[in-house]
DNA sequence: ATGGCTACGATCCGTAGA
């Protein structure tokens, strides 16, 4: 069973890279973060062409995520129980006996802004939340774009990025707040590359200079865990025109 | 040097992303 993520940043615009990335990488499970488009857009007749089924929760111009399953989809379910926002930033539906979380985390503006302390308690909402959906499935995975580089080795420039926001202290106490609920970064569970990143700034030639965060991330509870026999970033739709400034991160389980 | 892309919805610039 192959999971990704991606922050395709515009479905629409990205709909050509996605189709052809699903069928040359065939996942079986596809989390997407921001759609940045109305349920009404959601293109539904294409993705079904291209083999999957699709639970979406979308809006105008920001956020919005999806599920996509080649198996089938149930209970799918949106947003956080007692978290009431009006972002479209969670998803979460069972695919090939996996309860799979779909999340597009805040990004924080910057450190002490009032969009950082949303972030922070976003963070603790969605810790509540995945606690209770793991009590009630084994085989668990929260996948997406968290917005937080966990260490300083997911980071191209340390020095530079010391204490900003993606970065700081207190997001990754936020992000280890969730890991320590019992999830695994599906990454770290394999000898990686050095300077591996999922997202690039489209600004000052970011991707040529390699100068990105490691930001995307697939977790997976112990039962999963045992299960995985790889987990990569993709870094080739990143090469294409137009790319998404994110990459899709990929997962496999036997 | 506080900019630098990209997408969007609104105009011919502002907001947001990360």
């Amino acid at each position: 069973m192959k999971l990704a993520a991606w922050n395709v940043n515009s479905l629409k615009v990205r709909l050509p890279h996605l189709t052809g990335w699903l069928a040359k990488t065939a996942p079986d499970i596809v989390c997407l973060q921001e759609l940045k488009l109305e349920d009404p857009k959601f293109p539904r007749a294409e993705l079904e062409t291209a083999g999957y089924q699709a639970a979406f929760s979308g809006q105008k111009t920001y956020n919005g995520v999806a599920i996509l399953s080649r198996t089938g989809l149930s209970d799918v379910s949106m947003g956080m129980p007692g978290f009431a926002d009006d972002h479209k930033r969670v998803i979460a539906a069972t695919a090939a006996g996996t309860r799979v979380v779909c999340v597009y985390c805040p990004n924080g503006q910057a450190v002490g802004s009032d969009k950082y302390a949303y972030k922070l308690r976003w963070f603790a909402a969605l810790r509540e939340y995945l606690a209770a959906e793991m009590a009630r499935h084994a085989q668990f995975a929260v996948a997406g774009d968290f917005n937080v580089a966990p260490e300083d080795r997911d980071v191209h420039d340390p020095k530079a990025w010391e204490g900003q926001v993606l970065v700081s202290e207190a997001e990754r106490a936020a992000l280890r707040a969730l890991i320590d609920l019992g999830l695994r970064d599906s990454f770290r569970l394999f000898e990686q590359p050095e300077k591996t990143y999922s997202w690039w700034d489209y600004r000052m030639m970011g991707f040529r200079r390699n100068a990105g965060l490691r930001i995307d991330h697939i977790l997976v509870s112990a039962e999963l865990a045992a299960r995985c026999t790889s987990s990569t970033v993709d870094k080739e739709p990143r090469k294409l025109e137009r790319p998404s400034d994110h990459a899709p991160v990929i997962a496999e389980f036997s």
